[in-house]
DNA sequence: ATTATATTTCGATAATTCTAGAAATATAGT
DNA sequence: ACTATATTTCTAGAATTATCGAAATATAAT
């Protein structure tokens, strides 16, 4: 994880529609969630799920696999606690100048 | 925090330059940084840093207090904090049960 | 009052993103 | 092959956002 990364991120779940989908996610767990389920409860059209489905998957926050003629999504396991270590990692907490990019 | 608010966070923080601001201000801790340090450590011109304050301003991820002639910005207390636990919060409360780690 | 410094607001343009209907693709069943 | 279902890709107009120079505002010092 690094800055350009979590940006991406971010930007891709600060959209409530997208947010709203990957909340679903996150709930549904592991087994995920068929995209036409998704449709139904959230009340998208069709081809604007699928045009946020996809930028949740190019931003590496979700997965898609099939089954049969559903596609079935599911938060990308881990990327959320990068994305919170990231974001909580309080790089050089004690206020000093020479912070290096650290990794994590 | 809510959705909506979670989503104007996240889309704020979403923009690598308003993510690179934020992230020198979370260096930085309640002490803040000035407006025209975070433009000499960066090198945005000053009307787009400007923009990209107020905007994280207006999300309520940062303040601004007047120091004579110049600006103070900080990270506002706490709202990291909130933001993170909304995002974890809910993961696994519905039916998965193999979520291990996260919380609070 | 004049001048200098710090930062914001204005204005205009370029670029990106959102939205959703229509058409296309993928899979399954008959 | 044909039909139905599930989802994506195409397309295009509307809306939002990014960018930055110029002008304006706020404060301080002389």
């Amino acid at each position: 994880m690094n800055e350009a990364k979590a940006a991406k991120c971010l930007s891709e779940l600060g959209s409530p529609k997208r947010l709203a989908v990957f909340r679903l996610l996150v709930k549904a767990g592991p087994d995920g969630m068929m995209v036409g389920d998704i449709q139904r409860r959230l009340k998208i059209p069709a081809s604007t799920l699928s045009h946020h489905i996809s930028r949740l998957a190019w931003a590496g926050l979700v997965d898609q696999r099939r089954d049969g003629r559903s596609l079935i999504c599911s938060t990308r396991d881990g990327v959320m606690d990068q994305l919170v270590g990231f974001l909580t990692a309080e790089c050089c907490t004690g206020f000093a100048d020479d912070c290096t990019e650290s990794a994590a």
